[in-house]
DNA sequence: CTGAAAGCGCTAACAC
DNA sequence: GTGTTAGCGCTTTCAG
């Protein structure tokens, strides 16, 4: 007992006395077991950070983002890989649940997740989404105005003079799809452009993402001029899919993106992008889930930040 | 207990009861605790990976290829960050205690990290080395063999007529840093090269690496025509601050580099580098690590992997 | 200021 | 087949 107090400088401990139980760790070279801690105090002073992908560059911001916060406030954070699969979501979450994670901030895979959510829920165990809405759920939020940064995109690229402008989407039950093909749609509504479903592809949001899709749209009789892709992977693949058929970029087709935050873009920032404030999702949420921890808010809270538009060398005037 | 049985498929059940006790578990949506049962079992199925920076593409890769070994055998991952500071990665090995770790799979900062493997040796925690090795200990260890790597990269730009190359090289006090800049001298003296140590600048290999010794090398009476630079962050430090001082890649000045494998690339591989085997520095090393854990070896082993040479556009003949 | 008793939720070992 | 006892290593509570 007199030892617990010295770890934990609660209560009364002669200087002595401390001295004496100091030395005695050293040279035991004695570590707490935090198994046993947490079991008694129900507490484990670790969240879990739940993404589709730690090799995607904006996760890993996040993590940062989450990592630094939670440091601060004396937790461990502990990551996960969905693969933007419900399926492997849900062991995770389970996952989180058996190693008793105070808190959970997660990207979840669609809404398909909402059961994981609802687990989560069901268990006591706060969570906070980031990146992406759920239908079905209330909660605390943390993501981009998605449809606001497609929207001016699109509009970027008209400005330009498209006016074929395709677009590569993620799966149907994602907001953060819906958002991003929602501004598309706004914008091409507002500046009286058709709406031509041939110019819209739907893929996935992976690395495992395929380019035939590419192909495709430039063997339409009335090819697009630009693309606009939903995210990193899809960009990429877009890129070297468009180099194999001897496209130049932005000569012969332009290309607007989202998040292109390669960790190694201080090279050669080419893509004109969308960029969220990725760290701020990380940091933020786990405020948010911090808080949501120590009991202190009720109302559920949605914070929407404003993505940045940044103009780059793989759009020009057509 | 025969709840216990009935999850652990342990000792005998009667079907009927079985299917009560799973129908129960249903209806309360039970899940059992991870910390009791660790702390009594003296397993915890948890591995750490400890790696000097999460945002590193290098590093996500060898943390996916750990975490589908550890998967598949029933562990969990939890990923650490040390910014390449021993102090930070301390603390970090005390937590691996401290939530009893069954296992570390760790990239040490450099040699002040000794202290740390020492820690986990002292508390019985098995531990593979992967990427650098840190003299003073022996024990398990998959990383590549980045002597032979440097110099062939440097043969490469010999071959295309460079005599005055540059080498940009991490910290001392750190394994990879010096096997790099080894490979970078033998092959200057096997064709008979002068080594100029004003060439040779010492940086960090973090993101917050700077590019002013790029000016300092270009400012010399006898500037060099290529650069060698010893990671990801180094080399795209590099692009960037030749671009400011309006030298152009391939043509005024080569480069080469170490892993620059970014998640991106398939947009447009640019630099010729030595690719190291990411994933399987992960996968092999989690391997290692379990048989370690389930207690089969003895013998250190050491598995040196051959890393690839690509050649690609940011070289050319001089 | 220090210690003794009890218990967190589980499982190993041993009854029955 | 199923239940009982004990204990993993801590901290909470209450005595002294």
């Amino acid at each position: 007992m007199t030892v617990s107090r010295v770890l934990n400088s609660s209560g009364y401990v002669k200087a002595e006395t401390r001295r004496r139980v100091l030395h005695a760790m050293d040279d035991l070279n004695y570590i707490p077991n935090g198994l046993a801690r947490s079991l008694i105090q129900q507490r484990t002073y670790t969240l879990a950070l739940v993404v589709p992908d730690i090799t995607n560059p904006f996760f890993t911001t996040v993590a940062r983002g989450m990592e630094d916060v939670a440091r601060k406030n004396g937790y461990r954070v502990v990551l996960t890989n969905t693969d933007e699969d419900a399926d492997k979501e849900s062991e995770y979450v389970r996952m989180c649940a058996t190693i008793r994670a105070d808190g959970v901030l997660i990207a979840p895979a669609g809404d398909p997740s909402l059961t994981n959510l609802q687990l989560l829920h069901q268990q006591s165990i706060p969570f906070v989404l980031i990146d992406r809405d759920v239908t079905g759920i209330e909660t605390d939020l943390v993501k981009g105005d998605m449809v606001k940064a497609a929207k001016q995109l699109i509009e970027h690229l008209v400005e330009l003079g498209h006016h074929r402008i395709a677009a590569i989407t993620g799966p149907k039950n994602n907001a953060a799809s819906r958002d991003r093909l929602k501004g598309y749609q706004l914008a091409l509504v507002q500046h009286h452009l058709p709406l031509d479903e041939k110019l819209i592809k739907e893929s996935v949001m992976t690395r495992q993402v395929g380019g035939q899709f590419v192909a495709e749209l430039l063997a339409l009789p009335d090819p697009p001029t630009a693309i606009f892709t939903a995210n990193n992977f899809q960009c990429a693949r877009t890129m070297a899919a468009l180099r194999e058929l001897g496209q130049r970029v932005p000569e012969d087709i332009s290309i607007v993106s989202f998040d292109n935050s390669d960790p190694l873009s201080i090279v050669e920032p080419f893509i004109t992008a969308a960029i969220q404030p990725a760290y701020d999702f990380g940091s933020l949420g786990t405020q948010l889930l911090l808080e949501r921890i120590e009991g202190m808010h009720t109302a559920p809270r949605r914070i929407v930040l404003e993505p940045e538009i940044v103009i780059r060398k793989s759009t020009m005037k057509r």
